[in-house]
DNA sequence: CTGCACCATGAAACGGCTTTCAAGCGGCGC
DNA sequence: GCGCCGCTTGAAAGCCGTTTCATGGTGCAG
């Protein structure tokens, strides 16, 4: 297991006969050289199997190419598609990103911001994070870009890339009366996000005339159990519900297994509606009605951005709408 | 929004009336300046509030505090409980995780392990991977530890934690022949290591008297709707199965929905096994009987070979069995 | 009191790349 | 034939820490 040192890039430089600087510019800017050097420099790089020093190269420039990217989890965690096309588009684009956990209660945000500014990232992208206005103001008065996603605050701290939540509550609403259900029952995670949803349903539902909704929170991250056990906790309300709006898939899946245990059939007696439209909504059986982010989108916005801004446009906030879609199913 | 430059190490310094060297070493190992010095420095270092740029530090000390983490993918992974310990313990320990993505079909691999040598990371845990010859001697002939996880090979490249997915296969045999299940069948996922557990199950099986089982592959990423198919199968098997192997917690789920909907009570009709006891193992209904890895185990035993080579071990090739265990539940 | 060891600290030399500045060179318009 | 422009390239000054080596001072044994 011999380790001779990493070669370095005036060692390439020399075998290609120029100089670092040169080769510099070739692996940044290949358009910058002479065709006929690059060619030379192209074959001492392979021959030495030459990798540049990111961390030096970050240093002398001031940009890492390197993207933090903030979440609460990912063991179960709704975000985890859009974080994943996130990781793979910046990969494509020649960044890393370095993933940090905040914990479901934002416990570690403070310390996660720090480490991603130590690390000088070019940008910070919280996904599903909630953040106080002190930790607003962190981030506010620091160089790097920042990026929140999965919802559109009203004073983004700098761009935000997502939906009004409350606007899917209204569709929802709207989805479920055009369908002619009369008595919804809401379990709402307790989340911002999901609260919101939450109240834009309700919203709009006694708006148009609905009657108000019952409802019942449930602990963050929201899964399957939980499911399970908001159906159970139906049997104690006052008039019967004729449709379960769920903070997520998950929590849809679970409550129509349980009902069906219950001897209970979906949608005939009892209509359900997820939201996220993870692959298993489309799976289940019966197919779960949900409402569709597209995550890839999401991430395809943030990269522009970025893009837009190395290029040298100006930092000025943004709100970007990525819009969101109810998907009719089976089961509602 | 005035962005001023961050504070730099020598005006903390001089802040606090030393040389930048002793602010270093405050802040890298404060028991190493004393203790009214250290005070000062804490002072000055709160009153600018200094971050320190790692890039630098990385490059001066060739140490990064950065570990790159490779996984196929996040959105639907058996690993995520794993991945999720690992990035908590690390930045527990003060390193970040740059997290990357290979690809169900490991497509990515090189371009990722590239990216991570780039970065001169501390370490590459690879969790879930599988690496060719060529890839196994390009990392072997790197600095860096590599640590492989969920698996045991023969000629780990470095370090391995895991656990022998063949032995999981003979504890899956032996537990359902002491059930008193006669007729397996097996939904086994294209991997390598879900076939070596279901090579490890039909030896133990047929090493004790078990007729052959029934067999059916499926692509990976697993997930709910393959167990649906998988039952639907079943149907064309010339003997019907009593007792169903699955690769995953998800198809073993899928297959219990699928099963009830066609009127199958499980288990009285029909058994089920899972893989990986996600929470949900344990929230279906009927709960899922699985076997269960500790992924919190498996960080912590990467962080202390990384502690141990930090702190000057010799860096030797260990494999390390973290075990597993099957847990009997309703479902078989 | 001397000498020695040890602790706390500072000065300065890197670490490997980027980028500014300047210069060489060939070509083109006049 | 001259001057100017633009394209390539090189030299060298950073970027911001860490670490080695050296030094001054302190305490303790003899």
């Amino acid at each position: 297991m011999a380790l001779p040192r990493a070669p370095r890039l005036d060692e390439v430089a020399r075998l290609a006969g120029v100089s670092a600087a040169t080769v510099s510019r070739y692996l940044n800017n290949p358009g910058m050289v002479a065709a006929a050097t690059a060619r030379r420099i192209q074959q001492a790089v392979e021959e030495t199997g030459y990798l540049p020093n990111l961390n030096a190269g970050a240093l002398a420039s001031s940009r890492s190419r390197l993207i933090a990217v903030l979440v609460p989890e990912i063991a179960q965690s709704i975000f985890n598609d859009t974080v994943e096309a996130m990781i793979e588009e910046l990969a494509a684009d020649g960044s890393s990103v370095m993933l940090a956990l905040t914990g479901a209660d934002n416990r570690l945000l403070d310390q996660q911001i720090n480490a991603a500014l130590s690390r000088r990232v070019d940008a910070i992208i919280l996904t599903g994070i909630l953040t106080d206005a002190d930790a607003r103001r962190r981030l506010r008065e620091q160089p790097a870009t920042v990026i929140e996603t999965w919802a559109l605050p009203d004073d983004p701290i700098d761009v935000a890339i997502g939906f009004s939540h409350r606007a899917v509550g209204h569709e929802i609403a709207q989805f479920l009366r055009s369908r002619g259900y009369r008595q919804p029952h809401l379990v709402v995670p307790r989340s911002p996000r999901a609260q919101e949803r939450a109240s834009g349903f309700i919203e709009r539902w006694t708006t148009e005339g609905g009657s108000a909704p019952s409802q019942i929170d449930v602990p963050v991250p929201s899964h399957f159990g939980q499911g399970r056990l908001a159906f159970r906790g139906m049997a104690d309300l006052a008039t019967p519900p004729d449709v379960v709006v769920c903070g997520s898939d998950w929590i849809a899946q679970g409550l129509i297994v349980e009902a069906q245990c219950a001897g209970v059939r979906v949608p005939d007696q009892l209509a359900v509606i997820g939201f996220g439209n993870l692959r298993l909504a489309g799976d289940m059986r019966p197919t779960i009605t949900s409402v569709d982010i597209d995550g890839r989108h999401i991430a395809r916005e943030a990269i522009r951005v970025l893009k837009a801004r190395a290029a040298g446009d100006p930092p000025r906030p943004a709100a970007i709408d990525v819009h969101f879609r109810v998907i009719a199913r089976e089961s509602a």
